[in-house]
DNA sequence: CGGACTACCTTGCGCCACAAGACAATGGGC
DNA sequence: GCCCATTGTCTTGTGGCGCAAGGTAGTCCG
């Protein structure tokens, strides 16, 4: 009725994904060109099952904007409308050098904080 | 004027806050009661400089409405206002190792992600 | 021509970290 | 007794962003 809390982890997937997704997907550009499509597969593959266009696209125009990644158009080889291809540009380059060292910084001690405490033997009530 | 992407990692980390603060609170009151002014603290000696108040107590709020945790009150032994203090509960014990397990199976494959790449030199086992 | 498929983009919504500041309780200085 | 510094809690307003759902456009096939 009024409100419940999240009772699996697809709600905090979603928040998860806020300050590392764009740095998913420019990792994801540095291998190779990519287009739009892809993304949503190519994170699939690599674990994180998610993620859909209506978070890319946006994700995407914004980072081109801010002059992190240029597009080119190109057609698509399987037919249906082109395909829009995103590439690094240096400041995309910095920018994903920058962003994993946040991420490191961030995950490590999250992680330590996270198994500080008796997770084992699960010998707790309390 | 118009918008400003984020230059520093600040802005990361707020967003990267988002999913796993509130672990954090909760694996931090599993290893003994805490009150509001000790997690900020407890964060930045655990390596997250960071996380004002106006944060936490929301946070706080939240989830002992939620039933994670239960709060009571305790002067303060070093004078001032008396202190509140959390502990968690059976669902928040619940809750913390779902958590544990979300982040696990979330920071894995992002953190794959980040480094399939060509980090530097790149010669490391894929 | 019409349907199906590929691909891109937009709108409205809700969540939540944060900055800034108000409020409460205690103890010490005078 | 009164005032204020200290300790601590809580509230309000703001903004960013992931998401669901829906809409558009280009290409191919029957």
């Amino acid at each position: 009725m009024t409100k419940e809390l999240p009772t699996t982890g697809d709600q905090r997937r979603s928040q998860l994904l806020r300050g590392v997704l764009d740095l998913c997907l420019l990792s994801l550009i540095a291998e190779r060109p990519r287009y739009g499509f892809e993304f949503a597969e190519a994170l699939a593959a690599g674990g994180l099952e998610l993620v859909s266009d209506g978070s890319i696209y946006p994700l995407l125009a914004r980072m081109e904007r801010a002059g992190l990644i240029s597009s080119y158009r190109a057609p698509s080889p399987s037919g249906g409308a082109p395909r829009k291809y995103y590439r690094l540009t240096g400041a995309g380059h910095a920018a994903l050098g920058r962003g994993r060292a946040d991420w490191q910084a961030f995950a490590g001690p999250v992680g330590r904080i996270l198994t500080t405490t008796t997770p084992s033997t699960g010998e707790n009530t309390a």
